[in-house]
RNA sequence: GGGCAGGUACCCAAGUGGCCAAAGGGGGCAGACUGUAAAUCUGCUGGCUUAUGUCUUCCAAGGUUCGAAUCCUUGCCUGCCCA
């Protein structure tokens, strides 16, 4: 195990606020001198499938303490996860039924060895501990906090004044994340700034229960794809890992420069000084190119930078399309006797599934967003015509592309 | 338990008997401009063989009416006040 400052240096960088760093400093020269590795915690809301860009801040902090020696807990909240974490949140989150729970959790843990080993990466589920309690403990548990406490939290009162919903089952939120805490033992908790009450908590109740308090070591929210909204699954502005490497890649493109740099701080290791010399498209390449790569591979992030090239600042067509459209002679409106056929523009574009209407078809004809062959064509009726075994591509709106081909069969 | 105010499209929100597929804003999509950016400007934003046509929408179910998002009844949901 490294020597305590360098540890502290690794764990600090990115943090926003750390609770607090004397307890910290003396955990580490603690663990040295026993050899026994701390145990860092952090918790994840099953909630939904897709790990996003903005857990990985989180994920990568965890990979720190794990790479310096240390034991990670990986904690599931599928028991919390039928609560709904109210934080941040200006109304009650709709509960999750327990399938939908365990089926994202799965895809949890599938994803976070993207980046964390398996082998050093300890995963719990706080349904293992608050499943078993008895309602008396839950009482006896509700009985370490009070209510003035629980609503001095931002959000809570901010819906109190605005006279939106709370529910009482929303308090429970902070405690069993408490609680969590104390049955895990836990010797450092690891949050985004907008957990930090709850995280909080976890320390009085560890006191409360006898233990040791945790540390508290709270993260930067990274923002979306918007650039102003913080990245969650809800408001859709995410960068999901799991994402098809042209989409990640696609997605990053799409950020402002300044989100970009943003982007370079947390989620990367990256001199910032050398970054911003960079010209910021070339920037934006190798930072789209270095995320693919380390959720997809290094080779998917090569390709993914070519075929982006070719798409869009050469416009060329892709090699690889996003469907590939085969017409039958019933699809034909009218034939020629050569076997030759041809069909409206609008139903050649409804019919490739990347719109999800003949209205919408018609809509980008007509506002230029479609291209045959190359050729924009902004008339929805024409009749586009198709020899035998013709192929002819097509541009659906700004980045869809669909090769369509006549088979008689 | 009582009183009051609400529930409108993806979100916020206007509309209180026909001119309502429903104002406005946000979001989304497209076009122009660019570095596929961002910002800005413009257009579109329920479906259908695009039709001054038709079908399904304004919490739910019934009802009144030639005609209902709008009126009535019941139910469900939310907030406030009183107890």
């Amino acid at each position: 195990m490294n020597d305590v400052k360098q540890q502290l240096d690794l764990i600090l960088r990115g943090a926003v606020e750390v609770i607090h760093p004397i307890e910290l400093e003396a955990k580490l020269t603690r663990a040295v001198k026993e050899n026994r590795p701390l145990r860092i915690k952090a918790g994840f809301d099953p909630t939904a499938p897709d790990l996003h860009l903005g857990h990985t801040v989180l994920i990568h902090k965890l990979k720190h303490f794990q790479d310096l020696g240390h034991q990670v807990l990986f904690l599931i909240g599928d028991f919390t996860g039928m609560i709904g974490d109210p934080t941040g949140v200006s109304e009650t989150r709709k509960a999750l039924t327990k399938d939908q729970v365990q089926e994202n959790a799965k895809s949890y843990q599938r994803q976070i060895f993207k980046i964390l080993d398996p082998e050093k990466t300890i995963i719990e589920f706080n349904s293992r501990w608050m499943g078993p309690m008895t309602a008396g403990g839950l009482i006896e548990l509700a009985a370490h906090y009070r209510v003035a406490r629980m609503m001095e939290r931002d959000d809570f009162q901010k819906r109190y004044h605005a006279q939106k919903p709370i529910s009482v089952h929303e308090f429970l939120y902070p405690l069993v994340q408490g609680y969590d805490s104390v049955a895990m033992k836990a010797d450092v908790e690891l949050g985004g700034t907008d957990q930090k009450f709850n995280l909080l908590v976890g320390r009085e109740l560890q006191r409360d229960y006898g233990q040791e308090p945790q540390v508290v070591i709270t993260m930067p929210l990274l923002e979306g794809t918007d650039g102003v909204k913080k990245m969650s699954k809800s408001v859709g502005n995410y960068i999901a890992l799991e994402d098809k490497p042209g989409d990640m890649f696609g997605k990053v493109m799409s950020i402002s420069d300044v989100l970009m740099h943003r982007y370079y701080e947390l989620l990367t290791t990256e001199d910032l000084g050398r970054v911003k010399a960079l010209h910021p498209m070339e920037a934006k390449q190798s930072l789209a190119e270095l995320l693919v790569g380390r959720y997809h591979g290094v080779e998917a992030g090569r390709q993914a930078r070519a075929e982006f090239q070719q798409k869009f600042q050469k416009q060329e067509f892709p090699d690889q399309p996003d469907t590939h459209l085969i017409l039958a002679v019933h699809d034909m409106q009218e034939r020629a006797e050569s076997g030759a056929g041809s069909i409206k523009l609008i139903k050649l574009i409804a019919q490739t599934g990347l719109v999800t209407s003949n209205a919408e078809a018609r809509r980008l004809i007509v506002q230029g967003g479609v291209e045959v062959d190359g050729e924009k064509e902004s008339n929805p009726d024409k009749l586009i015509a198709f020899d035998l075994n013709q192929i002819r591509r097509l541009k659906v709106g700004k980045r869809k592309f669909a090769i369509a081909e006549f088979k008689a069969t």
